[in-house]
DNA sequence: GGGCAGTACTG
DNA sequence: CAGTAC
DNA sequence: GCCC
């Protein structure tokens, strides 16, 4: 009963020919691509595969389905029912697979098909270099780079004055951008710490500007941008040009992460005198996120930290009542934006803590 | 509806 | 343990 | 996606 066991057939005698059928394999072999790497369902890519291989070998061009199915070049392809059968056939009769198209014309198909090319990214790491941002090898490889180039300065901690130096550009900027706002900055530096790791700086315009952008220009005319998008965009640009920002690892909506340095003609404290030594600071690592303003104070709460002392928050938010806190507000649900809490008035992190029956504490004593 | 090969390496 | 490669 |  082993006798049909692939494991002991012999390979076929013509051990390869030309493919006279590619016109169909090859996209089926492109679709089974796509469910094995794109979609996590290797079985079906098996399958479509199996009726690639099997086609490829035919002696002759296939132009019918009937001559594919009448001895069945497959097992499945007899059924009347089969669906590999079904997509051959509309290829046979159209030229075309519909399916396949519309996959390849989705963003995340294409890209997480490429960068799974890379050898070490199957489908998990590529779904989340898209999610960061990273679609092309390209990208990958230019942040990569970057992680090299600056391997020694990305472990040097930088004096709080520094951060400051930084913040204070980018406060500069947004105020510019968006008359009004705030612009903090968060983390390490705002829980007061001598020296910080990086630097993360929100952005919020405040509710009149929220209500005032539609219509267009506001106050004196200048400066000023007509929408909330155009925030963080006009802010990067601003900071592009004066030289703060020097490179990109993700760009989104919303959400900047890249490489900052405090201007270099505000001097690396060599003294007066001679040293006109190349001044240039070290490269930090700076984030810079723009938040609608109610949801601000559930921002800076998140990115204030500590990281332990915001999983402690969190646990005791999901324990004592079942809701679920993340940097946009609480939740009645983990990751169901329309179960947003909104009975209560947040107008600040003392609100949060006030609303969670947690008693308020102060940035620097966050760091637990 | 569950199985579809099994193992080794990495972090 | 999840993810990846073979 | 196919097979039991």
């Amino acid at each position: 009963m082993r006798a049909k066991l692939a494991c002991q057939q012999r390979s076929r005698d013509p051990p390869k020919g030309v493919n006279l059928n590619a016109h169909i394999t090859d996209k089926l072999e492109d679709l089974a691509e796509i469910y094995d790497k794109v979609l996590g369902d290797p079985y079906k890519a098996k399958n479509h595969n199996l009726a690639a291989n099997a086609i490829k070998d035919l002696p002759f061009k296939a132009t019918r389905i009937e001559q594919l199915v009448d001895p069945p070049v497959i097992p499945a392809m007899a059924s009347k029912r089969s669906t590999v059968r079904g997509k051959i056939n509309e290829i046979l009769t159209t030229g075309r697979l519909q399916k396949l198209e519309e996959l390849k014309r989705n963003d995340r198909v294409v890209a997480v098909r490429e960068l799974t090319r890379v050898w070490g990214v199957g489908e998990a790491k590529a779904r989340h270099l898209f999610n960061v941002g990273i679609k092309t090898v390209n990208q990958l490889r230019a942040r990569q780079m970057i992680g090299l180039k600056y391997f020694d300065e990305f472990d040097q901690r930088m004096p709080r004055e520094e951060a400051s130096a930084i913040a204070g550009y980018v406060e500069r900027a947004a105020r510019r951008a968006c008359p009004g706002c705030v612009a903090v900055a968060a983390g390490s530096y705002r829980r007061g710490k001598p020296t910080c790791g990086d630097l993360d700086v929100l952005i919020s315009p405040t509710r009149e500007w929220m209500t005032a952008e539609s219509c267009g220009s506001l106050g004196d005319g200048r400066g000023g941008v007509s929408t909330f998008k155009d925030i963080l965009p006009t802010v990067l640009a601003e900071l592009r040009g004066k030289g703060v920002l020097t490179d990109d690892l993700s760009v989104g909506k919303d959400s900047y992460m890249g490489l900052a340095r405090a201007d270099a003609d505000a001097d690396g404290g060599g003294g007066m005198g001679v040293v006109p030594v190349e001044p240039a600071r070290t490269h930090r690592r700076i984030d810079v996120k723009v938040y609608a303003p109610e949801e601000l104070p559930f921002a800076l709460l998140y990115f204030t930290g500590s990281g332990y002392f915001n999983r402690s928050m969190r646990y005791w938010a999901k324990r004592r009542f079942g809701l679920s806190l993340n940097d946009k507000g609480i939740f009645r649900e983990t990751s169901n934006a329309a179960s947003k809490v909104t009975d209560a008035e947040i107008d600040d992190e003392a609100d949060v803590f006030e609303y969670l029956r947690l008693k308020y504490v102060a940035p620097e004593d966050r760091s637990v």
